[in-house]
DNA sequence: GTTAGGG
DNA sequence: CCCTAAC
């Protein structure tokens, strides 16, 4: 018998001594821990259901009804956003058109959690603490949903790297790379044109809700909003201000008067806590629904009390979502255009097989990629705002978080396979980007906060301040908020202070220093000052456990060949299934690519491929031979771990 | 840091 | 391939 030789061999043979640990299975998961969590996991599933059901109602019509049901006025054109807080429930669940993002918060849920609040406090500044603990009314919450549309023509070669890639010909003026004030001024356009649509809904109950629909639109003058130049020599601090002028169209529907008893200076452009919501109602709805909301939101609590709060989200992201952020351009039609397993696998392989460098010398040089986006959105903007706020200041405020984004400058990023392309050097083809390609798993993200590649030189340098990635385009972005999710959430304003500060690290410059200290006309009240954000980071460092400021790039697949399989077969056989380690060591120590986990799975994998009747396979076929060997492998391993594990339980009595 | 197991 | 609990 085959194994029974190796086995033999690998007994005597191997410096290793074969000594199987005790069989972990034991321990079986799932069954701890089942108390209280679970049954309001069971509760927030159903809601995170709801949610993600929204998002495909609004995704498939924009005016469904189910939605307009569920939502009556929060549905407003495209869908920008819903929000439903049902009876004080505080439960939210939003959706940005094409269903960008969802949210959940259930506050109600987490409040009795605890939370050492007391600590943090301390280290707040003083002025946010001030800012946000300062209301005694209670606020309703308002968010604005921002749109910047843009329509994009590229036209790329395919042997450009990615960097090259970002800054691209741009038809239009519109950004592409770098910040926008750049690329406008370039394009010798200081003019951003805007058209801003509010709808204010608002009574007793719901909470008011605006909706901010901000096209861009290079042809449109009717409204303007004239971004700052972003000119490279000036120092942000003093950009010159132009003419902020905003057109606010809409409805106000609130009979309350709109008074002004918040002043600008009130404004803290801070990013509040994000979501505090259940971990798993996060990670359901980012895993689960990811496609239709790659953006899972961020979200405030509107502590009672006068200060606007707002904060956005430090990204923007491809209109259509990552799953299909590209449309190809249509005279070339590849969109319904199925993608034949072939054609995967070619491409496959060109991102990890060396013959690709001989294809691609092969193809012509002026092979371009062309593609056309159709619009970036620009981060959400959260706004908390008093009700007796005068439609001046909403304007405002809505004028500094766009001019904040905007100045802190966008980079490009570009999504391949929903792996962001970090690698700049790496050419489209290499990516599995060519002309002939499908090019519907390309997307692009614009990412706030590249303001560092523009930097003067003699500004200090400052970490990405609005980087930090606060969508959750990959699920593992969510789970990397375990910590600030698990906060609870305690209604006193202090709790919302800390909350604040751990997510501080999107902090929007506000105006509140500038103001304070007079040193700011009204007109350049709407300046987000960089100077005040590195202030702000000096004495709110961000948090960099909790926050993960890259996306974590999915490691490119690298399926086994038959090779590997046979030396991990080889291995295990001689090692057994509970040492993945010295399997790695023995048979994959000079692979790195391949971890002991990767072999585990593999195993696990091949095991199960091994089970299965042929045809239920799937991928390179594995020589049934060595399918034979890992079963009779996992069987021999199993039971004799088995037996082992008996007897040295049998040993220790 | 490893292993096991779920996703 | 990722994540994470349990070692």
């Amino acid at each position: 018998m085959v194994l029974k030789k190796r086995l033999e061999y690998g007994f005597s043979g191997c410096s290793v001594p074969v000594i199987p640990r005790g069989p972990r299975s034991v321990r079986k998961r799932g069954s701890h821990k089942k108390t209280l969590e679970d049954s309001r996991s069971c509760a927030f599933e159903l809601l995170a259901a709801v949610a993600g059901k929204l998002l495909q109602e609004s995704e498939s019509s924009t005016s469904s009804n189910v939605a307009e049901g569920l939502h009556p006025s929060s549905i407003h054109n495209g869908g920008i956003k819903q929000e439903q807080l049902e009876k004080g429930e505080a439960l939210k669940s939003e959706c940005r058109d094409q269903g960008s993002w969802v949210e959940s918060v259930f506050s109600s849920e987490l409040a009795p959690r605890k939370r050492n609040l007391e600590s943090s406090f301390g280290e707040f500044p003083r002025a946010v603490s001030d800012t946000v603990l300062e209301g005694t009314s209670v606020i309703p919450r308002s968010k604005i949903s921002t749109k910047v549309r843009h329509d994009l023509k590229l036209e790329i070669p395919e042997n450009k790297t990615a960097a090259e890639n970002s800054p691209g010909k741009v038809e239009g003026g519109s950004p592409n790379c770098g910040d926008i004030g750049r690329q406008i001024k370039a394009e010798g356009n200081p003019n951003h044109n805007v058209d801003l649509t509010v709808a204010i809904n608002s009574n007793s109950k719901d909470p008011m809700e605006i909706h901010v629909n901000i096209t861009d639109s290079l042809i449109n003058s009717d409204t303007s909003v004239q971004l700052p130049s972003y000119g490279d020599s000036v120092p942000n601090a003093s950009f010159p201000r132009h003419k902020n002028n905003v057109k606010l169209r809409g409805r106000v529907d609130d009979e309350n008067p709109v008074g002004c008893n918040v002043y600008r200076s009130k404004t803290r452009a801070i990013r509040p806590q994000t979501c505090i919501g259940h971990r798993r109602v996060r990670k359901l709805l980012a895993s689960k629904y990811w496609k239709v909301a790659p953006t899972l939101e961020d979200c405030e609590f509107s502590d009672s009390g006068k200060s606007m709060l707002f904060s956005f989200n430090g990204r923007i992201i491809g209109e259509q979502g990552s799953s299909e952020s590209i449309s190809n351009s249509p005279e070339k039609g590849v969109k319904g255009e199925k993608t034949s397993p072939a054609k995967n696998l070619g491409r496959a392989k060109v991102v990890s097989s060396s013959v690709v460098g001989h294809q691609t010398s092969l193809k012509s040089r002026d092979s371009h990629v062309k593609f056309s986006i159709k619009s970036f959105k620009v981060p959400e903007l959260c706004i908390d705002i008093p009700e007796n706020a005068t439609v001046g200041s909403l304007k405002g405020t809505v004028m500094e978080a766009v001019t904040a984004i905007l100045q802190g400058g966008l980079r490009v990023g570009v999504v391949v396979h929903g792996k962001k392309v970090k690698d700049d050097n790496k050419t489209l083809l290499q990516m599995g980007i060519s002309h002939n390609d499908d090019l519907g798993t390309l997307s692009f993200t614009l990412e706030a906060g590249s303001r560092i590649a523009s930097q003067p030189p003699n500004r200090k340098e400052v970490p990405i301040l609005l980087t930090c990635e606060t969508h959750h385009q990959f699920s593992r972005s969510a789970a990397m908020e375990s910590e600030v999710l698990n906060a609870s959430f305690d209604p006193s304003p202090a709790n919302n202070v800390v909350n604040h500060v751990e997510t501080n690290h999107e902090l929007v410059p506000s105006t509140h220093e500038v103001i304070k200290d007079g040193t700011a006309p009204d007109s350049r009240a709407l300046v987000a000052v960089p100077a005040v954000s590195v202030e702000a980071l000096a004495v709110v460092p961000v948090n960099q456990k909790t926050r993960r400021c890259e996306l974590v790039q999915r490691r490119t697949r690298r399926p086994f060949s038959v090779s590997e399989v046979e030396a991990l077969v080889e291995a295990v056989e001689k090692l057994g299934t509970g040492r993945w380690r010295d399997v790695k060591l023995s048979a994959f120590e000079n692979t790195d690519h391949r971890t002991y986990v990767d072999l585990k799975d593999k195993w696990k994998t091949l095991v199960h491929t091994a089970t299965i009747s042929p045809h239920q396979r799937r991928g390179e076929t594995v020589p049934q031979d060595l399918l034979d060997r890992v079963l009779s492998a996992h069987g021999y391993w199993s039971h004799h771990q088995h037996k082992l594990h008996g007897k040295h339980l049998i040993n220790l009595l």
